[in-house]
DNA sequence: CAGTTTAGTAACCTTCTGGTTACCAAAAGA
DNA sequence: TCTTTTGGTAACCAGAAGGTTACTAAACTG
């Protein structure tokens, strides 16, 4: 795998992971599958919008179709997201540094 | 603090994550503190575009100024992306289970 | 085989984003 | 103090993003 392609993946995912619809839609699928129109009915925003949405996280692998049996369905697909804990994982020695700081500072201790 | 206030700073903090340019700065900001034009001499683009990046890190709370003696310098604070952990493990079980399936499916086991 | 439901797409509009150049303010140094 | 360095902001522009309505294509259902 290219590190060009790495590259834009990781760039889709992000993406798709910046639009609190999204995230939203993400934490739907997270308690079961559901077609378009049971997802949209859980917005404001009309079902094209949906639509669009779902196709920036399928575009990111975060979302599949399955036809289960009589209905198409959209299903979770948190893979990626393992992807997304590989990047923190460079930071988190930084932010346990920062939070025994701020730890230390709520204390008063040095 | 108010659900609304970490809706938007959440919202705030995934925005900031999504732009390539903006991760590439705090993947440099963990090696040392850097001054503006330090960032901007990694980049082919512009130092003010570099500074618009810097903003929105700063509004995400990723990057704060500090005043080392002499020279005012960009740091990384990495504390906001526990949050984005937090967030992810909502999702763990998922990709675990997806990824074990993935790893029965590739050894042609059932 | 009609008719209804389901969902994607086209066309369009508005706002946001990321980039540019030009300008300005403040701090550092001579 | 004058000059240079540093870096933020204003104004502007092109393209992407997110929303809408209208249309279309399948696929169930009666």
């Amino acid at each position: 795998m290219p590190a060009a392609t790495t590259r834009h993946s990781t760039d889709l995912l992000f993406k798709a992971l910046a639009d609190p619809t999204r995230r939203e839609i993400l934490a739907l699928l997270r308690q079961r599958s559901r077609s378009v129109n049971d997802l949209a009915a859980n917005f404001y925003t009309s079902r094209p919008a949906i639509s669009k949405h779902l196709r920036v996280l399928r575009e990111a692998s975060l979302v599949k179709d399955v036809t289960s049996g009589t209905s198409r369905l959209c299903e979770l697909n948190a893979a990626p997201l393992a992807r997304v804990d590989a990047w923190l994982r460079d930071y988190e020695t930084f932010w346990d540094r920062s939070l025994r700081r701020l730890k230390a500072h709520v204390e008063g201790k040095r």
